[in-house]
DNA sequence: ACAATATATTACGTATACGTATTATTTGTA
DNA sequence: TACAAATAATACGTATACGTAATATATTGT
């Protein structure tokens, strides 16, 4: 493969598109009543709302980031007061986190933010090209050796 | 819409391919003789090696980037001594960014690296598929308000 | 010609993510 | 059981990117 002019890489596309759309999101969660959200915490509620009281440890697991990288998501989401880290009982190295009262009712106007965004950017899109693009995004990051690819 | 778990929603896929290609390119970066690139540096290289001497504003504009963006990308460069800024002579708002001897000089195991890594990346998939996903990510691109979908 | 506007760039603060190193525990094994 | 290895989390430095505000210079419209 020969490299490419950035407008026709699809590294470059990937890259800009992942920017594109957080970018979107971030505007999304800026004019509503929960201006405390930001796109990275994403990853954490979905989960929380899910399952709540779980470890930073398999928090980053879910949402495939460095263990590094959640301290520094978890400091900002206590900071901003969506949850908070508790002591596991069972095990003194770790933390289970959990949803404040404004944490758990985020995941209404939160969920709707995503879903109008992920509807504005997908809605033209026809299923079965967001089906290939999702398998052709899994394959690579299977070739990056990655496990988040499941 | 509906929001989708992180390992099924298109958002996390993009997000987490980009990541991983990054991380993949940085390693090419850093066993070579050529160790002061970055992954950041390419949109940049790519449009120097091109032609050089663009401004920062043109810089910025065909990599995606802001030119707030672009400040700290030149300075790393600058300091990485791949590139010069020296005063535009017609318009001393600007500045012409040129390569160094170093900038010039690293095309060509730069190329290789990211050549070598897209093959891993992108080889195993169909061609078509791949443009496929160029035409979705165009798409969304078009969808975020972006005019860098060309 | 000059005031208003636009443009090129930088400065600064913040978010996001990594890698490496460190600390505190827990687990597994000799 | 003692000690090595693994695990959970944090600390710290760095890269990447944005948005807003400031500065300097050009361009435009009157």
């Amino acid at each position: 493969m020969s490299v490419q002019l950035p407008p026709d890489c699809p590294y470059y596309l990937i890259s800009r598109a992942t920017l594109a759309v957080t970018s979107l999101l971030k505007k999304g969660f800026n004019n509503k009543e929960i201006n405390t959200i930001k796109p990275a915490y994403l990853g954490v509620l979905l989960s929380l709302w899910n399952e709540d009281g779980l470890r930073g440890n398999e928090l980053g697991k879910r949402a495939g980031l460095e263990p590094s990288t959640m301290t520094g998501l978890l400091d900002r989401m206590e900071r901003d007061g969506l949850v908070k880290r508790e002591p596991d009982p069972n095990d003194r190295r770790a933390h289970r986190i959990h949803l404040t009262k404004e944490g758990v009712d985020a995941e209404v106007s939160a969920t709707k933010v995503v879903s109008d965004t992920l509807e504005k950017v997908f809605n033209t899109i026809a299923e079965k090209d967001i089906e290939t693009m999702k398998s052709v995004l899994r394959t690579i990051l299977l070739n990056c050796g990655r496990e988040d690819a499941k």
